[in-house]
DNA sequence: TATGAATGAGCCTTCATTCAT
DNA sequence: AATGAATGAAGGCTCATTCAT
């Protein structure tokens, strides 16, 4: 059942050499950021001409809508689609926080290129890409103030402000991964991924005082 | 002691003008963002002529420069100068934190447009400003790396990578901010500035566990 | 004698789709003009790859000229194989004159499309393009210079600048027919082709004095 | 009273500038008709960089409809303006007409690179252009043909349909003036500027036939 | 010091044409 | 003969910066 030795067909071609110039695009985007960016240089990366780019993407800015919406997708289906167990106990919450947070972990070290544009660039290309950007951060913003809620219902977390509490979440993890990834300063401090994981999924639950996962 | 009626000096009217550039260039900066903003629009907001831009600012990248750091130092300073009380317990701590949240909330209030510029543009600019907020960042850092070290020296917080703790601090702070301020979600939801800091000190102080101040 | 079910010669299918093409260069050229007309918008509407256009034509530019020339060579056949009568008295020229301008009418209308790409871009492709159009009122012109002169000889004209009159006359047709055609707003004035050419040889004979057809 | 030596004021330059960019444009447009005319040949033409023509005109695009427009203003100004003495003769009319005829070929003569422009690209550039000519001899139509039934009303021409006259005319006015100008041909044949007026005067009046200007 | 007209380098995008399959 | 992906030259336009007045 091997490709191997198998003739590629065109369409297979075309999907091959779409792939392959988001990638460079990926590559130029994250070292340079959007503005710094030059269509000629993605190109180049590749080794096809200018005018291949405009087959396969309208222009420098959707294909970088496009870069942006994967990446946000990417979390945000990560989110939504975590599935925890019955989240009866601060112990269980801790497990299932801890799995979210470790796939989390991998969805972005498998797209550190994405992860890199997304930072640099946040809100700070065009309207519109704010807009997908600001409408991430509703979306997300949604769903954990909702899930705080829960958690809260539960009896596994205290009430509080959960939107508050959900922006406080998002922050903590996004500046976290941004000093892992782009600046690299935490790697290159030694911390392991699953130290940050624990470490996120403590401050949560108890914040700097002793952790009292067992009862709220 | 009032200046009312007093013919302006030379060095005081270059000194004002320059303060009005700054000021439009702020503006201008913090709803267009770097890229977007254009020196015939600064300019034009002052009154004056292109040219005279350049006799009290080299660049337009040197004035966003002037600008970032501007806002940069100003949080720094604000930390920085904060001389807590003896943090002996935990109450006193959470005063204290309270305390430089407010302040810090004063700062930024007061200079949202600053802020706006650091949020929307970030990293996003060029590898110059890169350097400076990266730097930011790391002085930042730093210095609640050491201040968490002496605070569980003294027995007020837990045992823990206390550098994770700095930036896990950091990005809670600065994306309550974002949403408070450049998105206007939160300011939206009706939550008092108050409020936010309250949030922010208690769930430093014990995550969504059952505040317990009082000793660690 | 019918072809129905008579499989179709190599040649002939090739013939075939030469004709396609061009019938789909005259609608997308009439309709977009030179310029706005692209290579793409004509394989498309034949259904057939962007090469496969240069398998029957050399470019763009070559099509075009050949479709103009169809044009021309279509108006000047047309004057040129006119064999009217005696033209021994101004009836006589009255009824010859409706008969070739009926003649040319029905050319005209079978070819729209040919007629519409002339008014609309008659000199204003490209200087080859010039010197064809060029040579083409200068051929109709001479034609007609000629003919008026010979008019004249029979005393049915009155004598005058011959050449001037020509263009004049040359002026008149086309204009009526280009707003006839190409703009619609004679056709939608409700007027019937065979009142324009009426008035057309009308105004050729008697201006807007009172016709008197039968004696100079 | 003079001028001679006085210094120019900004706004003068301003305008002597605009006016230089204005010629050339009409050099360049003229001679090369709007797709093949680049803004870098008409700024070598003026002596400035490319980038001052956008200081004066917006783009490529809004000069070449403001040279269209100033040809066509000119043109129905000419005519529109025309306050012909009471028409209650066929000699009258004649005189008129004539007057009316020098008149135009003057502005004409004095505007050779406007007109060139517009029997250059008349219909064939874009479609707003499109518009703008179309809306052009609609308006010299609706004057003409108001002007027609006038004269009828009068007596001196005969009843007809005075529509199809006004665009008769136009075309005879427009072809002749097109082989005097951009071709060269009825120039060069040695035709003076009053023949011509002459012989459209009196081929509206009284086509071939032999002229009775004194009574219809 | 102030002006604002002038500069010109630089990039995105289009599309007729080519050519390997 | 047919395909259609690839090519690459070319040009309009922007805008930070300069400089003569």
């Amino acid at each position: 059942m091997s490709d191997i030795g198998r003739r590629k067909s065109r369409s297979e071609k075309r999907a091959d050499r779409r792939v392959a110039i988001k990638q460079a695009a990926i590559d130029v985007f994250s070292e340079k950021g959007y503005h710094a960016a030059k269509v000629s240089q993605i190109v180049k990366r590749v080794g096809v001409a200018q005018g291949t780019f405009y087959l396969y993407y309208e222009s420098k800015h959707q294909i970088f809508g496009e870069l942006l919406n994967d990446f946000l997708t990417l979390v945000v289906e990560t989110v939504a689609n975590w599935e925890p167990a019955e989240l009866d106990s601060r112990e269980v919450l801790r497990e299932e926080l801890t799995n979210v947070g470790v796939q989390l972990t991998n969805v972005i070290l498998e797209n550190q290129g994405l992860a890199t544009i997304f930072f640099k660039e946040a809100l700070a290309v065009a309207p519109e890409f704010n807009q997908l950007i600001e409408e991430f951060y509703e979306t997300l913003g949604a769903m954990l103030t909702n899930f705080n809620g829960i958690l809260c219902e539960r009896g596994v977390i205290k009430p509080m402000n959960f939107q508050l509490l959900a922006y406080m979440t998002i922050g903590m993890v996004e500046r976290v991964i941004a000093e892992y990834i782009v600046t690299g300063v935490l790697a290159e401090g030694g911390v392991e991924p699953e130290e940050v994981v624990e470490h996120l999924v403590m401050h949560f639950l108890a914040g700097t005082s002793e952790a009292v996962p067992t009862k709220l």
